[in-house]
RNA sequence: UCCCCGGUUGUGUAAUGGUAGCACAGCAGACUCUGGAUCUGCUUGUGGGGGUUCGAAUCCUCCCUGGGGAACCA
């Protein structure tokens, strides 16, 4: 066995185990408790998908795939106060882009209505449900429980039961179905499971199952004015759908317990639920409530603004499925509450737009670049690499001439230390080009800025090659002005500085703790020719600066480019060591 | 307060009674026509105390600490 085979070895030994999620699937295939695997993704139309939908639908979704099984794409739709069909639709294309194909399994827990009511009848008829009067506060106080206020804590003494718990089951019967006839006001009335009002878990106080609601519901109109609570819903649609594990949140997990119950009380399919942790993700929140006050508030342009940690706002920004599927699967699957950084999530970008963007010159802060001795009125081309990770990827040709922009950052009047740009007296090599050395550089007298670099080039370097073999350390992109397309480029910065953004200081709206600097967009940049045919959804490498995605606000002629993210930046590192 | 669930390098995640590993981040170096990419090396960890055991991140116990729950939302 060599060296290289041991290593090998060594490797496989560390290789991740099986998360516990898909233990417990196949402990359960092997006991024969299943006998075949179904999943279901949940969303409720109310928002938009974010990060943190994708990966729990990856996860419901590839379990399913790894086991041979199914998943549905189950729209929990039961308050038609938040839900609307356009949610649905940007649901649906989310999730086709990320790669889960559910294919004809999509479905919704609205369709279900009629047997959840005939589900909820046969609790009544058994005598486990029961329709109650009490008011909506009334029901809380009974629960024995206190108004949760963390600075004031109260104990929770058992509960009381509701005068109206052991109404016959003909009344029960008869009451229920007038709900559902429209007799009793909003409100007035509830459906409840009659479990324990005693016991320590307080989702087991006989929960809620219906109420009155008279609410145009998006799908079936006003077909209902009683509309089922997630509680009683969910298990249940599960178990319509023969699903075997209802993957979700650890928020649920306390539901776990009343999720069984309603399961066996109704005697339906036992679906099988198991919890996992929510993802977080540092300088950015993964909240619908907080993401739809983004929106609504005007204070982002939009579900899909490329700040946005919605499955749009990435795709617009750049991100790719491969990218943020790789991001998935590295985070894992666990029952800690963690944060991942920010900068897992963009080495996912780079490693995945490193192998496939093409890469091209652009110019963002432009400063003029004369070479003094480049004959008047010459054009060259110029061969350049599309893709060096990528020689498929081929070649194409840059135009060339006495006057170029380079940008403001790659000359300095004065080098600060290891600057191994422009500076007068300094070569570098124009990317694919000459050898340059500066001259000198012209600065309006009045503002004291640099309004030209000055160089001279060398002849025998044509396409950037050092016959004499000289080293030259620095190597800057270029656009030949007479020849460049104009384009806008849109950079952004975390919509929030803070690490956790929802630890908000006591008093203080999170609001106003937006970075404010997060979007800034610079019409006056330069690229090279080819980005003139770019489309929409396009990335590209703009060498030395990152990677950019052709925005769908660009119009013919007028580009736009979203940064992705910008590259490894060694420099930056050396600025701000040195700076301290 | 009560009920439930967690705590492994800076971050995330493995190790399922038997050498605490991997990735990201960080640091140092090599290489380079992108200060990119690639490659090499390095630092840092089982929340604490007791117990069981030849052997504990893993089992028991107490403590500490973090999260969740107490909606006619999901």
């Amino acid at each position: 066995m060599s060296d290289s085979d041991k290593k090998d070895g060594e490797t496989a030994a560390g290789t991740p185990g099986v998360d516990f999620i898909r233990e417990a699937v196949a402990e359960d295939l092997r006991t024969g408790r299943y006998d075949y695997v179904r999943t279901r993704c949940p969303p409720e139309p109310n928002g938009w998908m974010h990060i943190g939908h994708a990966k729990a639908f990856s996860i419901d979704y590839f379990v399913a795939m790894d086991f041979g099984g199914t998943c549905n794409l189950r729209f929990d739709d039961t308050n038609p106060e938040k839900e609307d069909m356009s949610y649905v639709e940007a649901i649906q294309r989310d999730t086709a882009w990320l790669g889960i194909d559910v294919k004809d399994r999509v479905l919704f827990a609205s369709d279900y209505y009629e047997q959840l009511y005939e589900l909820a009848v046969r609790l009544i008829k058994k005598g486990v449900a029961y329709v109650d009067d009490l008011s909506d506060q009334e029901i809380r106080e009974y629960r024995g429980t206190a108004v949760p206020d963390k600075s004031n804590i109260t104990l929770t003494p058992p509960g009381r039961n509701s005068p109206y718990r052991d109404r016959p089951i003909d009344e029960n019967l008869d009451l229920f179905a007038r709900m559902r006839a429209g007799e009793f006001p909003d409100g007035s009335k509830t459906l409840r499971a009659k479990i324990d009002m005693a016991h320590p878990n307080l989702v087991m106080r006989d929960p809620v199952m219906y109420r009155i609601r008279r609410e145009k519901h998006y799908r079936t109109g006003d077909a209902w004015c009683i509309y089922p609570m997630y509680d009683f819903q969910h298990p249940l649609s599960d178990a319509i759908e023969g699903v075997t594990h209802s993957l979700c949140s650890l928020e649920y997990e306390i539901h776990r317990p009343l999720y069984d119950w309603f399961i066996r009380e109704a005697e339906v399919f036992p679906s099988r639920q198991i919890e996992f942790a929510r993802l977080n993700i540092s300088h950015t929140v993964l909240s619908k409530r907080w993401l739809l006050r983004l929106v609504q508030e005007g204070l982002v342009s939009g579900w899909d603004d490329p700040r946005m940690p919605t499955i749009a706002g990435m795709r617009r920004r750049g991100y790719t499925p491969a990218a943020i599927q790789d991001f998935l699967k590295r985070i894992g699957i666990a029952k800690t509450d963690s944060l991942v950084d920010i900068q897992l999530l963009e080495h996912c970008l780079r490693e995945d737009l490193n192998k496939k963007a093409r890469r091209v010159m652009a110019v963002l802060h432009p400063l003029k670049l004369i070479l003094e001795n480049w004959p008047a009125g010459v054009t060259e081309e110029l061969e350049a690499i599309n893709n060096p990770e990528d020689p498929e990827a081929g070649t194409r040709l840059l135009p060339f001439s006495g006057e170029l922009w380079i940008e403001r950052d790659d000359f300095a009047e004065v080098p600060p230390p290891k600057y191994f740009r422009l500076f007068p007296g300094n070569s570098v090599r124009l990317r694919y080009g000459y050898i340059v050395t500066c001259t000198g550089f012209d600065k309006d007298p009045v503002t004291g800025e640099i309004t030209a670099v000055r160089c001279v080039y060398d002849e025998k370097t044509r396409g950037g090659n050092a016959p004499d073999n000289r080293k030259v350390k620095g190597t800057i992109h270029w656009v030949s002005a007479a020849h460049a397309v104009s384009l806008e480029a849109r950079l952004f910065d975390s919509l929030f500085a803070a690490e956790r953004p929802m630890d908000v200081p006591s008093g203080v709206d999170w609001v106003e703790t937006i970075n404010k600097a997060s979007a800034e967009f610079i019409t006056n940049a330069y690229a090279e020719p080819s980005l003139a045919s770019a489309s929409s959804g396009d990335s590209y490498q703009f060498e030395r600066l990152g990677y950019f995605c052709c925005d769908q606000d660009s119009r013919p002629g007028a580009p736009v480019f979203n940064r992705s993210v910008s590259l490894r930046d060694t420099w930056a590192k050396i600025e701000k060591k040195s700076a301290q």
